[in-house]
DNA sequence: GACCTTTGGTGTGGAATCGAACACTTGCTT
DNA sequence: AAGCAAGTGTTCGATTCCACACCAAAGGTC
């Protein structure tokens, strides 16, 4: 396996750090394969360990003591799952499972925590991270509170589009019902919409995303505030240069 | 004015200081009344100063680009608004607004920056509130995509009803359509609900609480957790002693 | 090729909520 | 006392989405 190093290293989040606070870090990562469905952290669940993904996409899913669930945000190879662990948090409320198969890397969540309190530069990275992901919750509760099931599914397309290589994304509609919270039939109408429209291609277990742009205005304004939070606060987001646009 | 002390702090995060910290912070620290309706902070735009309520409550509202808009948390004596200026960050998505006049405790956006990088106590203390308002926001997703009208009203006059002293809290209908994104008219339908249930007593421009618990059963799931976590994770809630049960 | 599971397409009835309108009440202002 | 604004009660058709059901197509397995 080649060494680990800040050139090689395609976690955006960990390519911030500049060479001293990431040779901290470095002999405490490894590298693990995840696959579709895998549960990286339980919810109410000690956090074992912290996860950089450096491909595939993460589904924070909440779900209520009466069961009723929710997604409320994704993380893929720009954010960090289990960041809260850096401050002291030992659980997290919502579970967080591998929506898109992926490699993260992973560090023990109490090395973690104790590199954050004696390198500053790393705690204010991953806060600032947290603070986005924030950001992405507040913008997905007003989002469930005030659009349509094709306007949340035409944002979740796009936040799962840039997180991925290509503008094929493999998932069902039974599957896209659960992360939007609603039947997999309406999905159904939905994607129709959309196809319609020429913005995507669904195909059996799979949507192609043909055209992004449309596909941003359709949204309103459910789409774009993290991401272009991200771009201020921490650094460029899309590696295809392309950067999100409000 | 009484010289401010830990003892008379009635900001409960800050009582969560140890006095070495508190010392630091005191000489910044500056009393300032807000009524209802002033806006604290801005959406977007540079925050001046970090807000400490001691009594009132600030609601924390996103607005889309769009125009759509709808309230993603409250904040009372418990927490601070704006404490993600303590790691770097310099506007905020949502504005935050006072909902129930009251006094806070403000200080320079600037110094509490400063200060966190010295104080590693202060820095952890801000971090896991953000992580619990994160809590909080996420439950309003769910709540927004998954819990009917009648519940998420019964929820939001928990949270109003946690942060204020007695069991009456001055709001209209037209402001809580606001609060929750729906008519008017549809909370006035729910409010009968719940008044012909005899868990609240309706008055004009005045709802008072009469049955705390029935009205937490009402909510199903969509109340508790972020009460929770903050009692795990910072230290003790509703100061009446009658601690959130989830 | 036969079978079976997964996924997608479609329809029906009903509940929740919207959107908009109008009348009534309350309390303040003039 | 009259007038007015704000807050509330109520109605009603339109719309979105739920809840449930059933069938069709695709793809894997034997």
């Amino acid at each position: 396996m080649l060494k680990l190093s800040l050139e090689n290293c395609r976690n955006l989040l960990i390519s911030q750090l500049k060479e001293p606070d990431f040779e901290v870090l470095r002999p405490h990562l490894e590298r693990i394969d995840r696959a579709r469905g895998d549960t990286v952290i339980s919810a109410s669940t000690h956090i074992e360990h912290v996860w950089f993904p450096e491909s595939g996409i993460c589904s924070l899913v909440l779900t209520s003591n009466d069961g009723r669930s929710a997604e409320i945000g994704i993380v893929g190879r720009e954010g960090v799952v289990g960041g809260a662990a850096a401050f002291g948090v030992d659980t997290l409320p919502h579970s967080s499972l591998m929506q898109v198969p992926g490699t993260c890397l992973t560090i023990s969540a109490e090395i973690l925590r104790d590199i954050c309190d004696r390198r500053p530069e790393v705690n204010r990275l991953i806060s600032r991270f947290q603070h986005v992901l924030a950001t992405q919750a507040i913008q997905t509760a007003l989002a469930n509170a005030n659009y349509t099931v094709e306007e949340r599914l035409a944002r979740w397309l796009l936040m799962c589009h840039d997180r991925i290589d290509g503008n094929e994304i493999e998932l069902t509609h039974d599957f896209l019902g659960t992360m939007l919270s609603v039947r997999r039939s309406t999905v159904t109408l939905a994607t129709h919409h959309l196809e319609g429209a020429g913005l995507i291609r669904a195909q059996r277990g799979r949507i192609t995303i043909v055209q992004r742009e449309k596909l941003q205005r359709l949204t309103g304004g459910a789409y774009g505030m993290p991401e272009v939070e991200y771009e201020r606060i921490i650094g460029p987001f899309r590696q295809s240069g392309q950067a999100a646009r409000c």
